[in-house]
DNA sequence: AGCACGCCGACT
DNA sequence: GTCGGCGTGCTC
């Protein structure tokens, strides 16, 4: 017997700190290995799919082990690249292994233990039932595979729980838990001959069918549609397909099947559409994409990362292709990062016309099943039929690559490569520089407007800094225009929310036949509202803010927690009749929009309209086919479109943006209004961009009409420097939880002191965050801003011990602790 | 995270 | 008197 494999370390997908120790039973041993799922008990019910992450044989002090019950693998799916990943995260964002594993790999990857309950037939009724627990014996009597949740429903009890357990006391029922696996391979019927036959012995068949002459109608047909005897391979046959062709009966296929002339296979079909698409070669570049690809090459021999900072519209997506091609070449995978609202139809149709089947997409829009069968592709060992580029959203960082040349991540200043709930709380343009590290692979990060860190470390010499300034095909950059709203207010010119510049603009497009985008950072009608007499505003029961009105479905929204209510026709202080909306989104627009210009096709973008899977896509093909005249939208309409009949963009609060209380407040303001900017004016014709703001003085706007990021990243790294912010400190936010306020107060305020006497000043808060409370937990923050040399694994550990202290205080039990490493 | 155990309030 | 609320502790 061999004891070095005795034993196995198991990740568990749970937010426990440790890892958990099994025995492996003889029968298993040659199939557990690293890296493979296994099936385990834990508790007294529960059963979980978990990672073999060690094997060894040394018994665990202190308990006695439970065995493996099962391998789920013939080989590994997470491989040593990803389990030093997987380390990285949890060590750097200060989370389990456990967080990481439940958010790297898809669900369906991961079974569940299912609890299935079944009556007992030799029960007789020695003791009264109370009525609901014979409701629920009739209801098991009469069907099966049931479980909790399907019972809860069938009797229409919310919990049946106690009941079940009375029952099973009584001996009345059993319960056994299943293993459910989520996966189902998509498989498809197909047709094809039993055998080779000769076209001597097919003769003879079809002879020999001359009394069945539906069957031999069949068999004739089938013979047609597949070619078998005019090309050299016979053309897949599907079963549906074939019964619709001929209106043929299923009964005359199955004697024809009994004959053993025809039968009936399956096939694996892949969600994933991989039919060859036809490919193009690589579009040649324009001299200035010529020079950046260059120097991006030069820089990588020196450097492992490069800032690609290009204009909107200068072609990167191009430069990346060509790098992409490269990679290729030389045998290598590559991964190309982008932002959620960014990933459309249209860069995935330029990637695959180049690369063909090689593409592979992962977006968070694909259902689970679509998401394990790319992460099996890409764990699988055959180049041939693997992936090569991966185009996708945050997540795929986690994919089972072996052997990464470069990652692209595009758009790179986006926020949402930053996770922020639940743990890990990464930021996908940082795991890509280690997980690049990993492999050896380079990394190129591409945007217009740079985040200021990027910036700084391209300017300090930590990256390599290209930059392209020049628009393909010399498209010139969008005048862009500035409306006073507080003076056109004063004067009373603005018609509702509308500057007068913007409604003879909106005219002069419209008249023109051209496009218009219009933005405003908030979905809904409006944010709030409020009693003319008393100001009473109504707020959500469950979190500490205001409800925002949406129209479409005439409810007050939470934004935070979804709860919803019909609007009050009453105030609730003073029961005043007279209640307003105040402030305006997205909705507000479309339906201003549609009062002035009735004649114009109006569509909207936000979080509400594109929530079905291909919603967004189709509101984009609309407008590109100019079956709309106005697009509305969140910051959705800023990213990566090129509409080619776009004359003007409209941003209409730039304020808000502008006051948003977050040291990244200009910074975001002038990369979105940069942004969408970006989008007036493609061919042909200089685009405008009107801007309506009540402070057209503010350096941030002038930075954006003279489209000068430098200034903007000048004042901001001095602004940065003098309040201690990124790129010169670092910052880890510790957020506390909890249902009593006070109990929390209190924990907050003894963290911070005991913090302080380790890091004195470098400790901000407790803070009460704006929103305080969100599903009816109390939250504060505490902020450590550390310098960028110190050692920030020191940092965190010290964070660690005083933490763990604090719950070890009696009073403090219940407090919720998460770090936040490098807030967004 | 789940789930069991255990201790206090409102009800058949 | 019980049912059921959620606070607390444990899981290899």
């Amino acid at each position: 017997m061999n004891k070095t494999t005795e034993f196995a370390d198991i990740i568990l997908p749970l937010p426990l700190a440790q890892l958990f120790t099994y025995s492996i039973p003889e029968e298993l041993k040659v199939d557990v290995a690293i890296g493979k799922r296994v099936v385990v008990p834990f508790g007294n019910k529960k059963f979980y799919t978990g990672i073999v992450k060690n094997i060894h044989g040394n018994p665990p002090k202190d308990y006695s082990t439970k065995e493996i019950l099962a391998c789920l693998d013939d080989s590994p799916i997470i491989n040593n690249f990803q389990f030093q990943f997987w380390d990285w995260i949890s060590q750097y964002y200060q989370c389990v292994l456990g967080d990481v594993f439940k958010a790297a790999i898809p669900s369906g990857l991961k079974l569940e233990s299912q609890t299935k309950i079944t009556a007992n037939e030799e029960f007789q009724t020695q003791e009264l039932l109370s009525k609901t627990e014979e409701q629920i014996l009739n209801v098991l009597k009469h069907s099966k595979d049931v479980n909790i949740s399907t019972l809860n429903q069938a009797t229409g009890l919310k919990n049946t729980l106690p009941q079940i357990k009375s029952l099973l006391e009584k001996g009345a029922i059993t319960v056994e838990e299943q293993i459910i696996n989520a996966y189902k391979e998509k498989t498809k019927q197909f047709v094809r001959l039993a055998s080779d036959f000769s076209e001597s012995e097919m003769g003879d068949l079809i002879i020999g069918l001359k009394r069945a002459k539906k069957q031999q109608e069949i068999l004739l047909s089938y013979l047609n549609l597949s070619k078998y005897y005019f090309e050299e391979t016979a053309q897949k046959v599907s079963l549906t397909e074939f019964l619709k062709s001929g209106d043929f009966s299923r009964a005359v296929l199955k004697s024809l099947v009994e004959k053993q002339i025809l039968e009936i296979y399956h096939e694996k079909l892949d969600r994933i559409d991989l039919s060859h698409t036809e490919t193009s070669g690589l579009k040649t570049l324009n001299e200035y994409q010529e020079k950046a690809i260059a120097e991006t090459r030069k820089h990588f021999q020196e450097k492992n990362c490069v800032l690609l900072h290009g204009v909107t519209s200068s072609g990167k997506t191009e430069i990346y292709i060509h790098l992409i091609q490269e990679q290729l070449q030389q045998g290598k995978q590559v991964l190309y990062l982008l932002p959620e609202i960014a990933l459309t139809t249209q860069i995935i149709t330029r990637l695959r016309t180049v690369f063909g089947n090689k593409v592979g997409i992962y977006h968070s829009k694909f259902n689970d099943a679509e998401r394990v069968e790319i992460y099996n592709n890409v764990n699988q060992n055959d180049p041939e039929n693997a992936y090569q580029v991966i185009l996708g959203v945050r997540s795929s960082v986690f994919l089972p690559f072996k052997n990464l040349g470069l990652i692209i991540v595009d758009e790179e200043h986006e926020n949402t490569y930053k996770q922020f709930d639940p743990a890990p709380r990464y930021h996908a343009r940082d795991a890509a520089l280690y997980l690049a590290h990993l492999h050896k692979a380079k990394t190129l990060l591409g945007t217009a407007t740079p985040a200021i860190e990027t910036y700084y470390n391209a300017k300090t010499g930590k990256y390599g800094l290209v930059e392209l300034f020049q628009r393909h095909q010399n498209i010139e950059m969008p005048e862009i225009i500035i409306a006073d709203i507080k003076e056109a207010r004063r004067k009373k010119r603005m018609k509702s929310i509308f500057s007068p510049e913007l409604m003879e603009m909106m005219t002069t497009s419209l008249e023109n036949k051209e496009q218009i985008i219009l933005f405003q950072n908030r979905r809904g009608y409006s944010p709030y509202l409020e009693c003319k007499s008393c100001g009473w505003v109504p707020h959500c029961p469950n979190c500490s803010v205001s409800l925002t009105y949406h129209q479409y479905n005439n409810q007050l929204v939470c934004h935070y927690c979804a709860h919803s209510i019909q609007p009050p026709n009453n105030c609730d202080q003073c029961s005043s009749s007279e209640i307003e909306d105040r402030g305006f989104g997205t909705e507000k627009i479309e339906d201003e929009l549609h009062s002035f210009f009735p004649e114009a096709r109006i569509g909207r973008m936000d979080l509400d309209t594109t929530r079905k899977k291909m919603a967004y896509e189709n509101l984009i093909y609309k407008f590109e086919n100019h079956e709309l005249d106005i697009l509305v939208g969140t910051q959705m309409v800023s990213k990566g479109l090129d509409f080619d009949n776009v004359s003007l963009v409209g941003v209409l609060n730039a304020d808000s943006m502008l006051n948003y209380p977050d040291y990244r407040a200009y910074e975001r303001s002038y990369q979105m209004m940069a942004q969408v900017s970006g989008r007036a004016g493609r061919k042909k014709k200089r685009g405008k961009v009107l801007i309506q703001t009540f402070t057209p003085e503010h350096p941030i706007i002038k930075n954006v009409i003279e489209n000068d990021y430098v200034s903007m990243y000048s004042s901001q790294l001095s602004e940065r420097q003098e309040f201690i912010y990124p790129p010169y400190y670092r910052l880890i936010n510790i957020c506390l939880k909890d249902k009593n306020q006070t109990k929390l107060d209190q924990a907050a305020n003894v963290l911070a002191k005991s913090l302080r006497k380790v890091f004195g000043a470098r400790i901000f808060g407790p803070q009460s965050p704006v929103i305080n409370r969100i599903q009816n937990y109390y939250i504060i923050n505490i902020l450590l801003k550390i310098e960028k040399k110190s050692s920030p694994a020191k940092a965190k550990w010290i964070l660690n011990q005083h933490a763990n202290h604090l719950k070890n205080m009696e009073q403090f039990k219940s407090i919720q602790i998460n770090f936040d490493v490098d807030p967004m």
